[in-house]
DNA sequence: AGATAAGCGAGACGGTACGTCCCGTCTTCTG
DNA sequence: CAGAAGACGGGACGTACCGTCTCGCTTATCT
């Protein structure tokens, strides 16, 4: 479950124990606490290996038997400590849902977790598998709950059938995300909402112009 | 009106020349030239300071004289490269002006310059400084254009009064940059098709229910 | 006997066994072997503790349990391996015993466990231990054959009484050391046979001369 | 000269400057006197190239660009610190001249510096250039010297004509060598004067007796 | 023409961090 | 309870670049 697991964890291995000294738990826990410590107090490319073992009193050389490079790590870091957060209520409307998702998420960003995002997106530009890393443990979960919200949106007429839920998202968050990277602009909850009415209300429009057209 | 002239130009001198030796311009050029052929070939975290000067035949010192870091190098590099690319037409169709520019821009990115591009979102999470330039030199100019095309669109009436044109252009662009930045997704003419539809459908339907609303 | 032996060994318990797990002989002879041929592809320096307990599939552990340190276990192995090789003949003549054991080590140091005699001598520089074990186990033993010869040649009046055999050791073999060790000429059986003629010479040469001094 | 130049030395370039910074004197003389005063304290094993460029207060970088290695270094440096000190006299007697010589080195072998001519010869064993740089730097000078001082006896008819000088040389120095690297036994100025006396003796007996066999 | 000034290439400098190797110790399970 | 396996904290390795500096040389303007 964890990026950090190379080798065979137990329950993979039948029950049966690998030998040798298992891997220490305080040590990784200490890496990653220093980590997401050291992170906030400098930009990604500041933060360095030596500084994390360092502080979190390890030996260099545990850090690289668990994890391939800094990035790896750094996302390792951020999603152990967000696993919790960003969690897809049920109001019963599409738009309320999405937009209170998306304005916990705006909250995590602002936090100074949001350094992290920029700091993982950033060193992705540069290394396929942290980038891939990312997707699999943050966006892609979160991705199985918005999916779940809007087909029940779906399911309750708000949205029309046959609806491309990737394309959706991918404008909502894309919003979201280029406000955040690029930094032209205010990112604010009212930025959420209009975004929200134009995208939600957008593939309403687009469906029905759709059946137009094929009428 | 380059980026790298930390000192007085000639012009702004009244005419006079500042005693010493000039700037060498080869050096300028020869240094930009070895920026966009490296940054090709590596990522900007590999990308030296170090291999520039040596490429370019030119002293480290030389590079340093003109520009703080390796980040404003790269976007002087870019921006001297992509003066003429990205202009917006004139159909007579807000959706189509908007598709046809969205995939040119589609298509700097395919190209050996989009690594460029994602070089310096990245480092700009980092460097401030650098993402302004970004915004000054690549982003500002393009959405002069794309002001232009929307208004048209307004006045065509394909496109309703009061219309926040940021927020419609950040969820356009914004659904580029989300896959080419997270590469989740395929990032296809389609997609781009689909994403005009949907947001500028988006944005005629949201105006109308914002007017019942009212009413 | 052996350095390794840091426990008791089963005979000075008085035939009782120690509990537990009895030492691996096996472990024993596989380490020692893989010792002597790891050095003799490598130096004593790039000799590692770590590359001989793999390629004797052997914990590291096992391996300090036994030998105190590298050092150590180089001369246990070395020793192990020659014990019967250096004896000293008996042809009537001081001179010609002396050269033929001389020859016989110099066919060892020109052996492929030359290499381990300068390790030993190299790593008891930085380690006095080491060298003693070197004298206790290599050159003492050698020294009594040495001692028998010499005595026997002034038995026949080859050489005077009173001669210091340890002085004359010294000089013979720290004659062949000095090139063995420094490589600065060639170290051959005709060095050997001039070496020889000229300090037994001089031990005759030098006792004349001090009795005469003393008359 | 000296060991450390790698590039071209002004005067080898015909009095041409090589481009570039020049070479800091003031950074070459701390790493020497570092390595000087950290060989005492420690051995050739324990000390590390990083402490040196710690205490010397120099980049490590820049102990790499002159020296290949820490053997490289500390013989250069002992070489620097020894260049006067062994000279051979010129009393009228070989005897005298040789044994006074030898005595000025046992001196030097038995100060710090001794530690330094241990730790030369032990990593020599596995490390052929610093060897070689041994042989250059401290024992041809020297060999010069005592070739002068052995001619002159042959001109006095101390010594015979045609004597092999490097027999003689290696097995008086070699008798040292062996009690100072071995250790067994003692190493004084008494054991000096009976090494002299029986070799040099040796070699005019040598010499007479093989007249006679040639008779 | 000479003085003065700045840019230039080259490359050495004091540093920081890299990722690796091996140290000697420890912790676990198996025989 | 020895042994194998192998993770642990640690220290040094030799390398790559950082951004700064010091050279001699070149190219300009200003006396």
């Amino acid at each position: 479950m964890a990026v950090s697991r190379q080798k065979q964890t137990p329950d993979q291995n039948g029950g049966q124990r690998a030998p040798g000294r298992p891997r220490s738990e305080n040590a990784r826990q200490a890496i990653l606490r220093s980590t997401l410590k050291l992170i906030r107090r400098a930009s990604f490319a500041e933060l360095s290996i030596e500084a994390i073992a360092a502080d979190a009193g390890v030996g260099k050389t545990t850090v690289y038997r668990w994890w391939p490079n800094k990035g790896a790590l750094v996302v390792d870091a951020f999603a152990s400590s967000t696993e919790e957060e960003l969690r897809f209520p049920d109001s019963g409307s599409v738009y309320r849902d999405m937009a209170l998702q998306m304005k916990q998420f705006l909250a995590v960003l602002h936090s100074s977790r949001g350094r992290i995002v920029k700091a993982v997106i950033a060193a992705g530009q540069s290394d396929p598998t942290l980038l891939e890393e990312f997707r699999n443990r943050l966006l892609r979960p979160r991705r199985q709950g918005a999916y779940r919200t809007l087909r029940r949106g779906i399911e309750r007429g708000e949205l029309p059938e046959n609806l491309d839920l990737d394309l959706v998202l991918d404008i909502l968050y894309g919003a979201i995300y280029m406000r955040f990277l690029i930094r032209h602009d205010e990112l604010s909850e009212g930025y959420i909402n209009e975004v929200c009415r134009l995208v939600l209300d957008g593939a309403v429009a687009a469906a029905s112009k759709g059946r137009k057209r094929k009428a």
